[in-house]
DNA sequence: AAAAAAAATGAACGTTGTTCAAAAATAAAA
DNA sequence: TTTTATTTTTGAACAACGTTCATTTTTTTT
């Protein structure tokens, strides 16, 4: 165990250590209200170390926007064991609805801030490798529902788009607050009833 | 015609040029680059002047969020004149794309900003009006559908939040470079494509 | 022409993200 | 061990931000 490998494993801890602080202030306080120096206080070294570990600030975040698509990943865990594509495709967007209810600041993180992108435009590889995999799942999934016969006359991909925008466009408007004030009925349930219409559109297809 | 009178009408002009230089700025480059300095350099007043006409940034965003919805209602009025509500539906959303597309930075402020919301948090009236009176047509016409006698064993409101839900998430992801970088087959086409789907399932129920 | 009221100003304040020469800590060489 | 070299950490300093408010300028009234 030499002492490069030492001094790696420490700067991997180290910025660990920095995600671990930003993301824990992030869900106390929100992400607009963390500062750079607030994160450098909560971890106890200087605002110059931070830098020294990340580039700028969108750096950080694009790191945990990962983080949070790996966390989205372990609530999906459970769509592995079941064997009827329609069945999953119901679980998955409901799960999808769940994790961004219970994450809505890493939600909005992961689909909304313009930040992870913007770092990505900046950066090498310029593919927003998190989001193809994970649209990917509801592609295979969408694909062999269709070749079980359902969605008869629809095309994969598109579909697959119409149906992660569904439960996108629900998330989003949820956390950025457009359902308080439309006034709904069940303002407290429109998400999950929202979710049942379009539950009971697709058994039918 | 008094003088105050005069000054009251002077006040309101104003203010519409401040929001006039905002909203060209904010469209230029970007809400986010653009700073109340700008705006106050824009049309050749100070800073201060800015703020005695808005009360801080968020009553400008506020403000021409609203005018983000009249313009929409622009956008509407063709409408208007279809009597069919099932093609009055297929043609809202697409009008609601369109205009999302052609106004990208609006768009942004009137669903997806945080602060109008927040202007309305700490205003009188909390009620969010120009959302309720969009999402109340979309209502509307799918209440004149169910009328009609589609959407059987559907419920009105979830429904509608579900419609609107749908085209919202298709224009988010596409204003928030959630869709480059997902690889789509056709990428430019992706949110027409995607509609379609939606529509080929609506002319079933 | 003088006094009062209203409108416009811009320097100044506290914060922000970011930088970088200097200091402190650690490793290598003597 | 002591000295030198390297790596890591630091925090003062910078430019730019939203915001405030005593002062100045302009307009209205007397």
């Amino acid at each position: 165990m030499s002492i490069v490998d030492r001094k790696a494993r420490e700067k991997e801890a180290l910025k660990a250590l920095i995600l671990k602080g930003a993301k824990k202030l992030f869900i106390e306080k929100g992400i607009e209200q963390t500062t750079i120096r607030n994160i450098a206080d909560e971890i106890d070294y200087s605002v110059g170390t931070v830098y020294v570990y990340f580039k700028d600030k969108n750096a950080i975040l694009h790191d945990l926007h990962s983080i949070g698509f790996q966390e989205l990943g372990g609530y999906f865990e459970e769509l592995f064991s079941i064997e009827d594509p329609m069945e999953r495709l119901r679980k998955m967007g409901f799960i999808y609805i769940k994790f961004a209810l219970e994450n809505q600041e890493m939600y909005d993180l992961m689909f909304n801030l313009k930040a992870p992108m913007e770092f990505l435009e900046s950066s090498e590889n310029k593919d927003w490798d998190e989001g193809a995999v994970t649209f990917g799942r509801v592609k295979k999934t969408i694909e062999e529902c269709i070749n079980n016969g359902h969605f008869k006359g629809h095309n994969i991909e598109p579909l697959s788009f119409m149906v992660w925008s569904l439960v996108h466009g629900m998330c989003c408007l949820e956390i950025r607050q457009r359902t308080k004030g439309v006034k709904f009925t069940n303002p407290d349930t429109i998400l999950l009833d929202g979710y049942n219409e379009y539950l009971k559109i697709i058994d039918r297809l």
